[in-house]
DNA sequence: AGAGAAGTACGATCGTCGTCAAACTTCGAT
DNA sequence: ATCGAAGTTTGACGACGATCGTACTTCTCT
Protein backbone atom coordinates (compact mmCIF):
# COMPACT_ATOMS: atom_id res chain seq x y z
CA UNK A 1 0.00 0.00 0.00
CA UNK A 2 1.05 3.56 -0.54
CA UNK A 3 1.77 5.60 2.51
CA UNK A 4 2.46 8.59 0.29
CA UNK A 5 -0.19 10.11 -1.86
CA UNK A 6 1.28 10.35 -5.36
CA UNK A 7 3.48 13.34 -5.91
CA UNK A 8 1.85 14.11 -9.20
CA UNK A 9 -1.43 14.76 -7.43
CA UNK A 10 -2.38 17.60 -5.20
CA UNK A 11 -3.12 17.05 -1.52
CA UNK A 12 -6.64 17.72 -0.21
CA UNK A 13 -7.59 21.36 0.22
CA UNK A 14 -10.63 22.64 2.13
CA UNK A 15 -13.28 24.71 0.39
CA UNK A 16 -13.80 28.28 1.50
CA UNK A 17 -17.09 27.29 3.09
CA UNK A 18 -15.19 24.81 5.23
CA UNK A 19 -12.77 27.34 6.68
CA UNK A 20 -12.95 27.52 10.45
CA UNK A 21 -11.93 30.59 12.42
CA UNK A 22 -10.56 28.49 15.24
CA UNK A 23 -8.45 26.43 12.88
CA UNK A 24 -7.20 29.49 11.02
CA UNK A 25 -6.21 31.23 14.23
CA UNK A 26 -4.49 28.12 15.53
CA UNK A 27 -2.54 28.03 12.31
CA UNK A 28 -1.59 31.69 12.51
CA UNK A 29 -0.61 31.73 16.17
CA UNK A 30 2.61 29.86 15.53
CA UNK A 31 5.46 32.26 14.70
CA UNK A 32 6.99 29.93 12.12
CA UNK A 33 3.71 29.47 10.30
CA UNK A 34 2.93 33.16 10.48
CA UNK A 35 6.34 33.83 9.02
CA UNK A 36 5.55 31.52 6.13
CA UNK A 37 2.34 33.40 5.45
CA UNK A 38 4.11 36.72 5.74
CA UNK A 39 6.83 35.67 3.32
CA UNK A 40 4.24 34.49 0.83
CA UNK A 41 2.33 37.73 1.19
CA UNK A 42 5.45 39.85 0.81
CA UNK A 43 6.70 38.08 -2.28
CA UNK A 44 3.42 37.79 -4.10
CA UNK A 45 4.86 34.71 -5.79
CA UNK A 46 4.50 31.03 -5.11
CA UNK A 47 7.38 29.71 -3.04
CA UNK A 48 8.68 26.19 -2.73
CA UNK A 49 8.96 24.67 0.73
CA UNK A 50 12.73 24.61 0.70
CA UNK A 51 13.03 28.27 -0.18
CA UNK A 52 11.42 29.65 2.95
CA UNK A 53 13.55 31.25 5.60
CA UNK A 54 12.46 29.29 8.66
CA UNK A 55 14.57 27.99 11.54
CA UNK A 56 13.24 24.44 11.73
CA UNK A 57 14.08 21.01 10.36
CA UNK A 58 12.53 19.66 7.18
CA UNK A 59 10.16 17.35 9.00
CA UNK A 60 8.95 20.17 11.20
CA UNK A 61 8.52 22.34 8.14
CA UNK A 62 6.36 19.66 6.53
CA UNK A 63 4.20 19.68 9.61
CA UNK A 64 3.75 23.45 9.47
CA UNK A 65 2.83 23.41 5.79
CA UNK A 66 0.25 20.72 6.47
CA UNK A 67 -1.33 22.79 9.21
CA UNK A 68 -1.48 25.85 6.97
CA UNK A 69 -2.95 23.88 4.07
CA UNK A 70 -5.56 22.11 6.20
CA UNK A 71 -6.64 25.44 7.62
CA UNK A 72 -7.07 26.79 4.10
CA UNK A 73 -4.35 29.40 4.23
CA UNK A 74 -2.16 27.99 1.50
CA UNK A 75 -2.57 25.89 -1.61
CA UNK A 76 0.05 23.31 -2.48
CA UNK A 77 1.06 21.61 -5.71
CA UNK A 78 4.06 19.80 -7.04
CA UNK A 79 6.56 20.88 -9.66
CA UNK A 80 8.94 17.99 -10.01
CA UNK A 81 10.13 17.15 -6.53
CA UNK A 82 9.48 20.64 -5.34
CA UNK A 83 6.35 21.47 -3.39
CA UNK A 84 5.03 24.89 -4.28
CA UNK A 85 2.97 27.03 -1.94
CA UNK A 86 0.41 29.66 -2.82
CA UNK A 87 -1.22 32.03 -0.37
CA UNK A 88 -5.00 31.70 -0.71
CA UNK A 89 -5.44 35.43 -0.25
CA UNK A 90 -8.82 36.00 -1.85
CA UNK A 91 -10.38 32.94 -0.33
CA UNK A 92 -9.18 33.70 3.18
CA UNK A 93 -10.37 37.27 2.73
CA UNK A 94 -13.75 35.96 1.70
CA UNK A 95 -14.00 33.74 4.75
CA UNK A 96 -12.53 36.21 7.25
CA UNK A 97 -12.30 39.72 5.85
CA UNK A 98 -9.48 41.81 7.20
CA UNK A 99 -7.75 39.05 9.07
CA UNK A 100 -4.73 38.63 6.82
CA UNK A 101 -4.57 42.35 6.27
CA UNK A 102 -4.33 42.89 10.01
CA UNK A 103 -1.37 40.55 10.18
CA UNK A 104 0.52 42.18 7.34
CA UNK A 105 0.17 45.71 8.64
CA UNK A 106 3.34 47.69 9.29
CA UNK A 107 2.63 47.44 13.01
CA UNK A 108 2.11 43.71 12.83
CA UNK A 109 5.16 43.39 10.60
CA UNK A 110 7.27 45.28 13.08
CA UNK A 111 6.10 43.00 15.87
CA UNK A 112 7.30 39.93 13.98
CA UNK A 113 10.41 38.39 15.46
CA UNK A 114 10.98 36.10 12.47
CA UNK A 115 11.84 37.31 9.01
CA UNK A 116 8.96 38.58 6.93
CA UNK B 1 3.86 39.12 53.07
CA UNK B 2 0.89 39.69 50.85
CA UNK B 3 0.26 37.07 48.23
CA UNK B 4 -2.67 39.08 46.96
CA UNK B 5 -2.25 42.57 45.62
CA UNK B 6 -4.81 44.70 47.41
CA UNK B 7 -8.27 44.68 45.91
CA UNK B 8 -8.50 48.43 46.06
CA UNK B 9 -5.62 48.69 43.59
CA UNK B 10 -5.60 47.93 39.94
CA UNK B 11 -3.45 45.11 38.60
CA UNK B 12 -0.56 45.92 36.24
CA UNK B 13 -1.52 46.75 32.67
CA UNK B 14 0.89 46.93 29.74
CA UNK B 15 1.29 50.13 27.75
CA UNK B 16 0.26 50.15 24.12
CA UNK B 17 3.92 50.30 23.14
CA UNK B 18 4.45 47.04 25.01
CA UNK B 19 1.79 45.10 23.17
CA UNK B 20 3.17 42.05 21.42
CA UNK B 21 1.52 40.48 18.41
CA UNK B 22 2.49 37.01 19.52
CA UNK B 23 1.04 37.54 22.97
CA UNK B 24 -2.14 39.06 21.59
CA UNK B 25 -2.67 36.20 19.18
CA UNK B 26 -1.99 33.62 21.87
CA UNK B 27 -4.62 35.35 23.96
CA UNK B 28 -7.14 35.42 21.14
CA UNK B 29 -6.64 31.86 19.96
CA UNK B 30 -8.42 30.40 22.94
CA UNK B 31 -12.17 30.11 22.29
CA UNK B 32 -13.11 31.03 25.83
CA UNK B 33 -10.97 34.15 25.80
CA UNK B 34 -12.16 35.11 22.34
CA UNK B 35 -15.70 34.74 23.60
CA UNK B 36 -14.92 37.11 26.44
CA UNK B 37 -13.59 39.66 23.99
CA UNK B 38 -16.58 39.18 21.72
CA UNK B 39 -19.02 39.62 24.56
CA UNK B 40 -17.28 42.81 25.63
CA UNK B 41 -17.30 44.11 22.09
CA UNK B 42 -20.96 43.25 21.57
CA UNK B 43 -22.14 44.86 24.78
CA UNK B 44 -20.07 48.00 24.60
CA UNK B 45 -20.23 48.09 28.38
CA UNK B 46 -17.82 46.98 31.07
CA UNK B 47 -18.70 43.54 32.36
CA UNK B 48 -17.82 41.95 35.68
CA UNK B 49 -16.03 38.62 35.65
CA UNK B 50 -18.97 36.73 37.08
CA UNK B 51 -21.37 38.01 34.44
CA UNK B 52 -19.71 36.45 31.45
CA UNK B 53 -21.24 33.44 29.77
CA UNK B 54 -18.31 31.05 29.78
CA UNK B 55 -18.25 27.31 30.45
CA UNK B 56 -15.34 27.15 32.88
CA UNK B 57 -14.75 27.22 36.61
CA UNK B 58 -14.00 30.40 38.50
CA UNK B 59 -10.32 29.64 38.85
CA UNK B 60 -9.99 28.96 35.16
CA UNK B 61 -11.87 32.16 34.42
CA UNK B 62 -9.39 34.09 36.54
CA UNK B 63 -6.60 32.60 34.48
CA UNK B 64 -8.21 33.68 31.22
CA UNK B 65 -8.79 37.21 32.42
CA UNK B 66 -5.15 37.41 33.49
CA UNK B 67 -3.99 36.32 30.06
CA UNK B 68 -6.22 38.87 28.36
CA UNK B 69 -5.09 41.65 30.66
CA UNK B 70 -1.41 40.85 30.35
CA UNK B 71 -1.74 40.85 26.57
CA UNK B 72 -3.33 44.29 26.73
CA UNK B 73 -6.75 43.32 25.46
CA UNK B 74 -8.72 44.24 28.55
CA UNK B 75 -8.43 46.65 31.44
CA UNK B 76 -9.48 45.55 34.89
CA UNK B 77 -10.55 47.45 37.98
CA UNK B 78 -12.45 46.68 41.11
CA UNK B 79 -15.87 47.83 42.18
CA UNK B 80 -16.40 46.39 45.60
CA UNK B 81 -15.69 42.70 45.32
CA UNK B 82 -16.53 42.70 41.66
CA UNK B 83 -13.81 42.79 39.03
CA UNK B 84 -14.84 44.86 36.06
CA UNK B 85 -13.47 44.32 32.57
CA UNK B 86 -13.11 46.88 29.80
CA UNK B 87 -12.18 46.11 26.24
CA UNK B 88 -9.16 48.24 25.30
CA UNK B 89 -10.55 48.80 21.82
CA UNK B 90 -8.75 51.94 20.79
CA UNK B 91 -5.43 50.86 22.19
CA UNK B 92 -5.51 47.46 20.53
CA UNK B 93 -6.55 49.13 17.30
CA UNK B 94 -3.61 51.45 17.62
CA UNK B 95 -1.20 48.58 18.14
CA UNK B 96 -2.70 46.21 15.57
CA UNK B 97 -5.16 47.96 13.27
CA UNK B 98 -7.95 45.81 11.97
CA UNK B 99 -7.26 42.83 14.15
CA UNK B 100 -10.21 43.11 16.50
CA UNK B 101 -12.42 44.21 13.64
CA UNK B 102 -11.54 41.06 11.75
CA UNK B 103 -12.62 38.97 14.70
CA UNK B 104 -15.94 40.72 15.16
CA UNK B 105 -16.99 40.49 11.53
CA UNK B 106 -20.27 38.71 10.74
CA UNK B 107 -18.25 35.90 9.18
CA UNK B 108 -16.03 35.59 12.21
CA UNK B 109 -19.02 35.87 14.47
CA UNK B 110 -20.78 33.08 12.64
CA UNK B 111 -17.71 30.91 13.00
CA UNK B 112 -17.75 31.29 16.76
CA UNK B 113 -18.91 28.19 18.58
CA UNK B 114 -19.25 29.96 21.92
CA UNK B 115 -21.76 32.67 22.64
CA UNK B 116 -20.89 36.14 21.41
C1' DA C 1 -18.79 40.75 64.34
C1' DG C 2 -20.27 37.23 61.26
C1' DA C 3 -21.78 35.36 56.96
C1' DG C 4 -21.81 35.21 52.26
C1' DA C 5 -20.44 36.76 47.70
C1' DA C 6 -16.65 37.42 44.35
C1' DG C 7 -12.30 36.34 43.04
C1' DT C 8 -7.42 34.74 43.66
C1' DA C 9 -3.46 31.56 44.61
C1' DC C 10 -1.73 27.14 44.47
C1' DG C 11 -0.82 22.56 43.11
C1' DA C 12 -1.86 18.75 40.22
C1' DT C 13 -3.37 16.55 36.09
C1' DC C 14 -3.84 15.79 31.41
C1' DG C 15 -3.74 16.67 26.48
C1' DT C 16 -1.87 18.84 22.80
C1' DC C 17 1.71 20.79 20.06
C1' DG C 18 6.30 21.91 18.29
C1' DT C 19 10.43 19.72 17.61
C1' DC C 20 13.78 16.47 15.87
C1' DA C 21 16.21 12.22 13.87
C1' DA C 22 15.96 8.32 11.08
C1' DA C 23 14.09 5.76 7.48
C1' DC C 24 11.62 6.15 3.41
C1' DT C 25 9.67 7.74 -1.29
C1' DT C 26 9.59 10.21 -5.40
C1' DC C 27 11.41 12.76 -9.04
C1' DG C 28 15.12 14.61 -12.04
C1' DA C 29 19.71 14.51 -13.80
C1' DT C 30 23.84 12.18 -14.84
C1' DA D 1 20.44 2.45 -13.51
C1' DT D 2 22.13 5.34 -10.06
C1' DC D 3 22.58 9.18 -7.28
C1' DG D 4 21.21 13.21 -5.12
C1' DA D 5 17.72 16.61 -4.06
C1' DA D 6 13.27 17.48 -1.96
C1' DG D 7 9.77 16.13 1.06
C1' DT D 8 7.17 12.76 3.83
C1' DT D 9 6.19 9.48 7.52
C1' DT D 10 6.73 7.73 11.89
C1' DG D 11 7.84 7.65 16.62
C1' DA D 12 9.58 9.83 20.59
C1' DC D 13 10.30 13.57 23.62
C1' DG D 14 9.66 17.88 26.18
C1' DA D 15 7.26 21.92 27.15
C1' DC D 16 3.49 24.45 27.73
C1' DG D 17 -1.31 25.49 28.69
C1' DA D 18 -6.25 24.66 29.90
C1' DT D 19 -8.62 22.78 33.47
C1' DC D 20 -10.18 21.83 38.13
C1' DG D 21 -10.69 21.56 43.38
C1' DT D 22 -9.39 23.39 47.55
C1' DA D 23 -7.98 26.81 50.52
C1' DC D 24 -7.59 31.56 51.00
C1' DT D 25 -8.53 36.75 50.84
C1' DT D 26 -11.20 40.78 50.52
C1' DC D 27 -15.19 43.22 50.39
C1' DT D 28 -20.29 44.15 51.46
C1' DC D 29 -24.34 43.65 54.05
C1' DT D 30 -26.82 42.62 58.04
Amino acid sequence: MSYYWPMGRTPPHPEVSQFGLQQVLEALVDPVRRSIVTQLDASGEDIKCGDFDIPVSKSTATHHFNVLREAGLIRQYYVGTARMNTLRRDEVDEAFPGLLAALTTPQARAAQPLAG
